[in-house]
DNA sequence: TTCACCTTCATACTTTAGGGTGATTTTTCT
DNA sequence: AGAAAAATCACCCTAAAGTATGAAGGTGAA
């Protein structure tokens, strides 16, 4: 579907480019007969020529890369989910620091609290300490709460 | 930063056009003495000024959009966190019910089962065997994973 | 109507999560 | 060096989550 309608705004530059050179061209003979009386002037008649193609060819390149600018739209879609900036603000603001965050991570993939203190090399209650402290520093009671606020103040991922 | 370095893309663009010009002056002069001692071949003078310049002007135009090209990928990025499609091809693949959605859903916001279940004016039971078909279906463990795996399906948002 | 599926609920049991408190060891900053 | 903050761990207890199984009413399609 976005092919064919591609197509026809191509068809419809070409066909508009067709007509605009016949109407050009009856200028430019009424031009050079106009300047052939005054044998002078070829300059302006050349400038007058390079300046009108200048911007045809301006025009032109425009109409055609339009639809160049709508795909690159969805390319940048695309590319959407890769892109994650740390609020570091809202980090120190709360007093949430390295280990804690860490944990917080972790808790945000799904692992629960005996996996995390595996991951980390800890222990069980080490990371209930953790959470106990995450919980009270984003002021939630669980940690799909936890997991949410998080990522609404881009703590995570 | 990104601004310095457009002002000199483009700088750069004005200099090369310049020069270009100056170039093209004496072609056009050397053309223009050529075409007067055979004078009839004027309109060949005036086609080659024409496709010169065309070619000048569609080679200006591209330089010159490609900084607005970048504009637009920024404006994309703006209008990123505010559509969410529901992805109904997973969830007719994965077999899951409006119900249990409307249980996932209030599950992503942090409630826990006793939340839900006043929400939806039903028993903890209820939504716990809810939640045992979720994560069957969704083939998790926890809720946190039917979370995270249920935001990367594009089930909710 | 029968069959499959959804939704509802229950009971019993296990596992995980969370709260409260206290303590020790590192790190870090002054 | 000494205070403050961070990280570690333990114990006990409660709450919530999750598992397993069974059952019953409702709906829609074959």
């Amino acid at each position: 579907m976005p092919g064919s309608t591609n197509f026809l705004t191509k068809n419809k530059s070409i066909i508009l480019y067709g007509v605009f050179l016949a109407v050009l061209l009856f200028l430019l003979k009424w031009l050079e007969l106009r300047f052939l009386i005054i044998n002078h002037a070829l300059e302006i008649y050349a400038g007058s020529i390079a300046i009108i193609f200048t911007a045809l060819g301006i025009w032109l390149a425009l109409k055609l890369t339009k639809p160049k600018t709508i795909l690159i739209e969805k390319e940048v879609f695309i590319e959407q989910p890769e892109n994650f900036i740390l609020n570091e603000t809202a980090l120190a603001k709360l007093n949430i620091s390295k280990r804690e965050l860490e944990v917080l991570k972790l808790m945000s993939e799904g692992l629960s609290n005996q996996e995390i203190a595996e991951q980390l090399f800890v222990t069980l209650n080490t990371i209930k300490t953790h959470n106990a402290r995450l919980f009270e520093k984003l002021e939630v009671k669980r940690r799909t709460q936890a997991v949410e606020t998080a990522k609404k103040l881009n703590l995570i991922a």
